[in-house]
DNA sequence: AGAACATTGAAACAGTTGTTTCCTACCATG
DNA sequence: CATGGTAGGAAACAACTGTTTCAATGTTCT
């Protein structure tokens, strides 16, 4: 009971790395245990469902990063204690807890496709629970954004919060694709801290964006 | 021969948004006939296999867009002879063109949730079909994108285009999820064009960032 | 030691998947 | 009218899906 059953982990190691390659419904169950060298009847055993199976591979990546976000931000809320904290420092320091978690297992890249796959997959079940279960971390780290950007208003700054979001999942999680493809026109072989390195000021510079133009009298479909 | 036949755009008019709503895999070929009112063997019949049925729908969509996006690119070229067109005019310029194709079906959000899936989706061949089918077009612009930032080096308006890419494909793919949530926090219901209006300063902001500054002497892993 | 428990193993379950087969209806052309 | 090729319908196909069952283990505590 101290450590969790050599089979769960080794369930868990390979369900995530399967899933992230190829996504949820594509992945058989039978596909998971065979290259777990694990029976088959075992992850129902210890997850009860399948469903079950993928929450508790998202579990095992937010579950640590929750919990080292909240203290990173405790830190931030204690130096800056009665000021601002700034946007970059905000952005900076979710880019830091994020990459920290996976960092043991090399596994940023599986950690980020599935974050990919949680929004574009099949609608709800997943997007839900994410929501439920870590939602607060999330509403604590917009308030304070909310506080850095106090000229932006509301909406504006929700909608940019989310564009920023999609180019970050976006690149993380076709990372290989990209990567091959730049590789090949620019010879460059680029690795992940490179890769922040160059978002950071994209991020910060789409943030800080002018206001759009006032939206005009508009009759929408859609 | 005139018109292709009624049971083959039904399958697709059906396909594209149960493909959209669910993605590929979640969606079998019964769910698709019964709702179109279609024998199952129509599918296989008419398209071959579920496989050919799916680039089918992206083949409705995309043939369109790249023949209105070259003439809008050769209109272009044309008005801004021998000199350079301006980095906002082709951004605007592919926004109109991607709008204009589904504008005609009320099937936007459709067309962007496929190419979110066709991105984040299992991992090769939809990519593969659409990178060979429509990889030209996409050249073409890249190149006029280089000529409109010539300050940037090669690599990084590599990288910024398709973390621009990812805030659009994002955005439109989860369009439904983050207007609930935009709705329910700020009661606005937010449109495709108001969505566009804000998304125009944040990418503009994003490809004309300051460079970052330049990579440390690193140790990389993976 | 034996009893209670948690974990595995192999097999079967019922349901769904994409695809194929075969037969009927059509409809223009000879 | 007959006949060719095209499209549609119902049923079956084999393969695969997630889940259950039940016996055979090991493991742990008294």
């Amino acid at each position: 009971m101290a450590q969790q059953s050599d089979t769960v982990t080794r369930i868990l190691d390979t369900a995530e790395v399967l899933f992230a390659e190829r996504g949820f419904a594509e992945t058989s169950l039978r596909t998971i245990t065979s290259k777990a060298r694990v029976n088959l009847a075992s992850v129902n055993y210890h997850f009860g469902s399948k469903k079950s199976l993928i929450q508790a591979v998202f579990t095992r990546y937010l579950d640590p990063f929750a919990v080292r976000f909240h203290a990173a931000l405790d830190e931030l809320e204690a130096h800056y204690t009665g000021s601002v904290i700034p946007l970059e420092v905000l952005l900076e320091t979710m880019a830091r807890s994020v990459l920290e978690v996976p960092a043991e297992r090399d596994s940023l890249k599986v950690f980020m496709r599935l974050l990919g796959l949680a929004y574009s997959q099949a609608q709800g079940h997943l997007r839900r629970y994410i929501q439920a279960q870590y939602g607060s971390v999330f509403s604590r780290f917009t308030e304070l954004v909310r506080q850095a950007t106090p000229e932006l208003p509301d909406a504006e700054r929700f909608w940019r919060l989310h564009f920023m979001l999609g180019t970050v999942i976006f690149t993380f999680s076709g990372l290989d694709a990209l990567r091959d493809i730049a590789e090949k026109d620019y010879g460059e072989h680029i690795g992940v801290r490179e890769l922040v390195r160059r978002l950071r000021p994209v991020v910060v510079a789409g943030m800080n964006a002018p206001l759009p133009e006032p939206a005009p009298a508009q009759r929408e479909a859609g």
